[in-house]
RNA sequence: GUGGGUGUAGCUCAGUCGGUAGAGCACUUGGUUGUGGUCCAAGGGGCCGCGGGUUCGAGUCCCGUCACUCACCCCA
């Protein structure tokens, strides 16, 4: 059974059961956003070209050569979005969602599109959930940023990952700083490739994992050294809300991030047990994204949490995020008649808001048992013409063994009750 | 984009010195009349990633290619 189709090179399919713990994973990560006040965003998939081009940073791999870029049949250049902000503050600013309250507060969730060199955790495709805070520079902002991306990985049961926090400096004093290291990496001995990184993005050196460079850039001014007053006390606000808010951090001066919108506060959540795609969440403040992208001067703050990445992570750490329970009832019938009055029943049972299934099929009444009890259900109903002569069902539990008769006439009310009653049982 | 490793059943894998393929799990059925999970038995399912080459003969050796994977790079 050779398949003539595969899912494209650095893609891949989410099927039951893993898909359900997907969801429940995208779900976590953004839970903490809804109880927040963030309210839900939804932006196109493809963007103009330029909007990328200028909002995210020419210099940046992700816009040099990693984009899906393509002319539509009205010759407009559009580009599958290669990360979310872009397109979040691109919408807050056409719908004049800066006049009204600030700061604006967005979740959303949705892929990404990156031509990259697949390896495990880095796909052409990935999901993240993100949030964005526009149009007020608090430095509690930025705590409350961080704290709900921790929050939402707790939530899941992880905890073998550190939050990496560095300040990246802004407009004022970002520019003496960067003339500072260029000088600084003009003096190392580095090949021609990271030379050329160098002259385009010097910030991105510092984070450079080969150890020829790495042992180079030990004596390296470092971004948090060199802030102006402003960007110093801001840095601090953020570390003292943080302490406040009771979630802990490394310093990571040497963190950087590909995107070149960041300014100040810079984040990244790092899992230990991932390998070279560690990072499962970044973040971080892009005061100039908003003027970039033809709005007015607005500061912003914001993360993106890999989904894919987080699921790896829970996988590593052993936790099982979704029951595997598909349906609480599961109907078994033995003879057409019979099938025809569960048909029924199934039916009003899932319009009664039960998860009900039954034996589709010419199964016999064993092989119907065990599609019964695969299906994970907590009960079974057993319906054959004996019992639909006396007008009852056998309701079957199927951890317990016990079986009971049921009057088939007032079945749903009877079985909605019993189930309510087990789960508050279990919730106690 | 650069380097290394691996491709055999749906999944995890075995397959000797080259002689046209196996296990476990999963699935279906059966173990006398209408009861699942454990057990026993049977069955279905494979162009050995794909294409070339060497050979009387290739899952096995060689080359290419594609995919996956690990590191660099990049980043979620």
């Amino acid at each position: 059974m050779s398949a003539k189709f595969s899912a494209p090179k650095g893609t891949y399919d989410l099927l039951p059961p893993r898909s359900e713990d997907f969801r429940r994973v995208a779900e976590a990560l953004s839970a903490p956003a809804r109880r927040a006040g963030y309210g839900y965003a939804q932006t196109p998939t493809f963007e103009d070209t330029a909007l990328f081009e200028r909002g995210v940073g020419e210099s940046t791999d992700v816009v040099s050569k990693e984009m899906y870029t393509f002319l539509d049949k009205g010759g407009r250049s559009l580009t599958l979005r290669p990360e979310g902000t872009a397109g979040i503050v691109r919408a807050i600013v056409e719908h004049g969602l800066l006049g009204g309250q600030l700061p604006v507060k967005l979740w959303y969730t949705g892929p990404n599109f990156r031509y990259e060199r697949p390896q495990s955790g880095r796909y052409r495709q990935h999901v993240q959930v993100g949030v964005e805070a526009v149009g007020v520079d608090d430095p509690d902002l930025d705590a409350e940023v961080v704290v709900l991306a921790d929050t939402g990985y707790r939530s899941l049961g992880l905890s073998a990952y550190t939050l990496q926090l560095t300040s990246l400096g802004c407009a004022a004093c970002r520019p003496a700083y960067r003339v500072l290291l260029v000088a600084f990496l003009e003096g190392l001995d580095l090949d021609a490739d990271t030379r050329r990184r160098a002259a385009i993005n010097p910030l991105r050196v510092l984070d450079d994992k080969r150890p020829e460079v790495a042992a180079q850039l030990a004596g390296a001014p470092l971004p948090p050294d060199h802030l102006c007053a402003a960007c110093t006390a801001h840095f601090a606000d953020v570390r003292a809300a943080l302490d406040l808010l009771g979630t802990a951090y490394e310093l990571a001066p040497r963190l950087v991030r590909g995107l070149d919108y960041y300014t100040r506060t810079t984040f990244e959540f790092v899992h230990h047990g991932l390998g070279a795609q560690a990072s499962i969440g970044g973040g971080g403040r892009y005061d100039g994204l908003i003027e970039a992208i033809g709005g007015p001067p607005t500061p912003g703050v914001g993360f993106g949490l890999g989904v894919d990445r987080t699921m790896l992570a829970a996988a590593v750490e052993g936790l099982v995020v979704s029951p595997r329970q598909r349906v609480e009832v599961y109907g078994v019938p033995l003879g057409e008649a019979a099938k025809r009055r569960l048909l029924v029943l199934v039916d009003e049972l899932r319009r009664a808001g039960v998860a009900a299934d039954l034996a589709y099929g010419t199964r016999r009444l064993k092989g119907a048992m065990k599609a019964a009890d695969r299906s994970g259900a907590r009960l079974a109903l057993v319906l054959g013409d004996r019992e639909l002569e006396e007008g009852a069902v056998q309701v079957k539990d199927l951890s317990s063994g016990d079986q009971t008769s049921l009057a088939l006439d007032d079945a749903v009310a009877s079985l909605v009750g019993r189930l309510a009653e087990t789960s508050m049982e279990e919730t106690r």
